[in-house]
DNA sequence: CATGAATGAGGCTTCATTCAT
DNA sequence: GATGAATGAAGCCTCATTCAT
C-alpha cells in the first residue's frame, strides 16, 4: 500500500539533512553517502527519492528557500507601519540564530554553483524578485504615509537587499571587522536614512 | 644556471590560468589538468610548483586580489576629489569588462570554499580590511573638505562595499532584473546620498 | 537482506588473490588493479572492503599467516612421538609445493616491511611466539621421555626455527647451492643431533 | 680535465647514500630524490653515475656487501684458532653497531627484491658461497685438529649461516623475544656443540 | 661534470550510480 | 519502498627520467 505522506516526509527529511550537510562541510564536499547518514538512510535510498545528485542538490537549495520564506511569513503579513516592519524584516536575516546561519551558508554556497548552472540562476532571480517586491512594497507603502522619502522604491529595495548580502558574507565569514552588531548598525542606519525626519 | 624569473613566469602563469579555470569551470569543477592545459603544461608541472590542488586554489585566490588591487592603483593614487574617485572606486567594480568579470567570479567562488577554510577567512578579511580603509579614507577626506555629510566613515565604506558585493553577484548571475546599467545606478544613488548638497 | 557469508567469502577471496600477487610480483609491486584482476572483481570493490593498500597487504600477511597454521594443525595435533613430530614439523616447512612456496615468499616479503612497520613486527612476533611454543612443548616433552638431551629447550627451538627461516630464503632465491633436498639434510641433522643416541 | 677520482668518490658517496636511505626508509619508499638529498647532490647527478633506479640499488647491494666483506677482513686473515675465530666471526654478524645493523636492514631488503630479480639472486648466491667457504674453511681447520668434531663441515656452515640469518631477522624486527643477547647465546650455544670436548 | 625544471605515465583512492535482493 | 554491495570512470598526486643550461 503506498503511502504517500510517507514519501513526503522522507523527501523532506533527506532535503533538511541535505542543507545541513552543505552548511556544514561546504557544497563541493558533499557527498551522497553523507547525506544518506545525516537522513538515517542509506544511498539508495536517497537515489530513489532523486535520481542524480545534482538533481538532489537543485531540490535542496529550492527547499532552503522555501523555508527561509516561511519563516518571514509573520513579519510580511503585519499589519505594522512600515518602518517597523522594514527593520523586522532586515533583523530576520542577522545570522543569529543557528537555523538563519545555516540557511544563509546553503545560500552562500548556491551563489557559486549557480554561476555555472542556469537552472539556479532563475531559482536565485526568482527569489529575489520575491524579496524585491516585498521590500519594495514596504516601502512605497511608507512613501504613501510620508514616513519615507521620495525616491525609487525598488532602487532602495535593491540598495538594502544587496547591502545585507554584502554584509552577510563577511559576518558568515568570521570577519574580525564585521560583527553582527556592526551588520545590524549599518543595516538599520541605512533605514534610518530612509525617514522623511529622523529620529 | 638556475633562473629565478622563469620560474616566477611559470608560477604566475599558472595562477593566472587557474583563475581562468574556476571563473569558467567553477570552483568544485576545477581540474588539475584543465589548470595544466590552459596554462601549456603538464600536470607534473603544476604540482611541481603547487604541492596540492588546494595550495594551488588558496594561491589563485591571494593572487587574484593581487592583480585586482593592482588594477585599481591609479584610482587609489589619484588627486582627484573625493567624490569623483568614490565614483571611480564604485565604477571600477562593475563587472563590464571580461577581466572584471572574471575576478568577481573567482570572488564569488572563494566566499563559498572560505566558508570552511580558516586561511581563505584571513585573507578575505585582510582584503576586505584594506578596501575598507581606503574607502573610508576617501569619505573621511571628502568630509574634512565639507562635501560629504557627517557620520561615521567606516559605516558608510561598510554599506558601500557590501552593496558593491551583494549587487555584484546577481549581475554575475545573470539576474533579468539586476544588469550593470541598475547595479551603477544604486551605487551611485548611495554615494549622491552622501553629498551634502546633492547635484 | 544482507549476506554476511557473502562478505566474509568476499574478503577472503580477495586476501588469497593478494598473496598470490604479493608472491609472484613482489610487495613492491603489487597494484591494487592486479589484486582485482586476480580475485575477479574491481579495484572499487577492493577498496570496499579495505579502506588502503597498506590495511590490505597487512590483513593479507595475517592471512598468509592464519592459513599456515591450519595447514599444521593435524601436525600440532598429533600424538606421534616428539622426534616424528619435529621431522614433519620442518619438512612441513620445506619450500616444495606451490603452496608452500607463495607462503613462504610472502612471509619473505613481510620481514622487509616490517622493519618500517611496527604493526608488521607484532604480528611476525605473536606468530614466533607461537612457533617457539610448539616447538619448545615438542622438545620438552622428547626430553622427559629421555629422548632427546639436555639444555634448554627454548634455545633449541629458536635455533631451529631461525634455521629453517635461514634457509628457505636461500632455497626462495634459487641458490644453486642450497636446494630442497640439502635444507632437509640439514634441519634433519640438527634434529637428530638432539636425540640422545643418535640413529 | 677529467679526475676519475672524483668520480669514484662520488660513486661511493651516492651507494653510501643509498645504503643508509635503503636502511631508514626501506626499500620501497625509495625515492631518487631521497637518495640524491642525502649524497648532498642532485637527482640529474645520481643519474649521471647510475643509469636507472635499479641500476643504482643494484650497486648498492653489491656496495653493502663489499662493505661488510672489508668488515671481517682482520677475522678471517686471523691466525687465532678455529674456535676463537668462529666465535668472532659469529660476533660480528651480532646488529649491535649502527654499522652492522644498517647492513642487516640493507640485507633484509635484498632478500624480498631478489625473490623477482634473477640479478641479485646472483649476487646474493656468490655471497653466500663466499661466506659458506669461509666458515667451512674455518670448521674444516678445527676438525683438522681434533678440535671440532666430525661431520660434513659445509654442513655445519650452512646451518650456521642460517641461523644466523634467521635470529638476525627476528632481532632487527624489534622481537622483545629474541635479543642481540638471546641471539649471541643460541649461535654460541651451536658452536660450542661443534667441540670434541665442550667447555 | 652538475643541475633542477619539466614531463607524463601510472597508481591509489573517491564516489555517484546501479541493481539484485 | 529500501538496502548496500559492487562498479568503474575520473582525478590527484608521485616519481623516474630527460635535457637545456
Amino acid at each position: 500500500m503506498p503511502r504517500p505522506s510517507v514519501e513526503a516526509q522522507r523527501r523532506a527529511q533527506i532535503l533538511q539533512a541535505t542543507c545541513e550537510v552543505i552548511a556544514e562541510r561546504g557544497f563541493r564536499a558533499v557527498r551522497v553517502a553523507d547525506v544518506a547518514d545525516r537522513a538515517g538512510t542509506s544511498t539508495g535510498t536517497v537515489h530513489y527519492y532523486f535520481d542524480t545528485k545534482r538533481e538532489l542538490i537543485h531540490a535542496a537549495f529550492e527547499h532552503n528557500f522555501a523555508e527561509s520564506l516561511q519563516r518571514r511569513s509573520a513579519i510580511l503579513a503585519s499589519a505594522a507601519d512600515p518602518h517597523q516592519r522594514l527593520v523586522e524584516f532586515v533583523d530576520s536575516y542577522l545570522p543569529t540564530s543557528q537555523t538563519t546561519v545555516t540557511a544563509w551558508r546553503v545560500w552562500t554556497e548556491l551563489w557559486g554553483e549557480a554561476l555555472h548552472t542556469p537552472g539556479l540562476q532563475e531559482l536565485n532571480d526568482s527569489v529575489y524578485g520575491e524579496w524585491r517586491r516585498v521590500v519594495a512594497g514596504i516601502i512605497r507603502d511608507g512613501q504613501a504615509r510620508n514616513l519615507f522619502r521620495t525616491g525609487d522604491p525598488v532602487g532602495y529595495a535593491n540598495a538594502l537587499i544587496a547591502m545585507i548580502d554584502g554584509l552577510a558574507i563577511q559576518v558568515l565569514l568570521g570577519s574580525k571587522n564585521m560583527t553582527v552588531a556592526r551588520m545590524r548598525e549599518v543595516c538599520h542606519s541605512y533605514v534610518q536614512d530612509l525617514l522623511v525626519v529622523p529620529a
